[in-house]
DNA sequence: TTTCACTTTAGAATAATTATAAACTAAGAT
DNA sequence: ATCTTAGTTTATAATTATTCTAAAGTGAAA
């Protein structure tokens, strides 16, 4: 993803293209393929790695905006931190505890063959398979 | 699960049947159907509804003995709180955000025909799935 | 009964996240 | 180009869930 299309992303979705935000949006979305990632990594990469000091609450702010926006979804794993996805379509995980990594399983290939109906007047909205690993 | 039961099953699990813990054991154990519940939920029937009072650090300290004795399991759901589960087997959830709600679904009530093989040196431990629902 | 390892408890500590409110800035209006 | 202001960043405080601490209490073996 191009930077031209990160300033799109971010005004197309009421985002004012702050230095901060598009310095996030590059380093989320400026790579070849979708990663998982918590908010304490993120803030790690730019405490060390990046010469510009974002603050924690930014991080915080421009996750859940980017969230809110549809460009990051949220993983649920076992353990206190979220993690986040940049891969927003529709898959499931394979999930290490080991090394704490989630790994994405494309949507095709997991079939579920039999599925209960929902309960009560509810539907469904969507199906997360979870796997966990061991060695 | 009657009394009797409840401190065979403390006593087996290397765990001292105090009057705390044949109390939480009773509220969680002592009923036809299994369930899920918070540390929230459990701390406030014993603040509110029972009259013996238990501190807080012992429902903590009492729900990670029976989860580590194998009488409780975690469910991963999103959000801060941790729930807990009564019914150890191998199952799966719906989820209902409304209500904050999690139902069981019998291990097999869902079949899944195709799942893609665990990476590297990798087993699969188990597969959970969790169906989110709307209305 | 005596003993002591196990348990409970109040309160402090920790960790992740959210709220606050003052300083800053992107961008439309003048 | 400057003005204006709503949106944004930031340091810091607050909140929430959970864990730790260490002192007082207790189940059960001897
Ligand atoms: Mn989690
Ligand atoms: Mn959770
Ligand atoms: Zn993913
Ligand atoms: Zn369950």
């Amino acid at each position: 993803m191009k930077k031209i299309d990160i300033l799109k992303k971010l005004r197309s979705s009421g985002l004012r293209p702050t230095k901060q935000r598009v310095e996030i949006a590059k380093f989320l979305f400026e790579r070849e393929k979708t990663f998982h990632f918590t908010v304490e990594s993120l803030n790690k990469f730019f405490t060390k790695k990046s010469a510009s000091k974002i603050a924690l609450a930014t991080i915080y702010n421009t996750v859940h905006a980017f969230k809110t926006a549809g460009h990051l979804s949220e993983v649920e794993v076992r353990g206190n931190k979220t993690y986040f996805d940049t891969n927003v379509s529709n898959h499931h995980h394979f999930y290490d505890s080991d090394t704490s990594e989630l790994i994405d399983i494309d949507v095709n290939d997991i079939i579920i063959q039999k599925i209960p109906k929902a309960p009560n007047g509810k539907k469904i909205k969507n199906v997360e398979v979870f796997i966990n690993l061991k060695n």
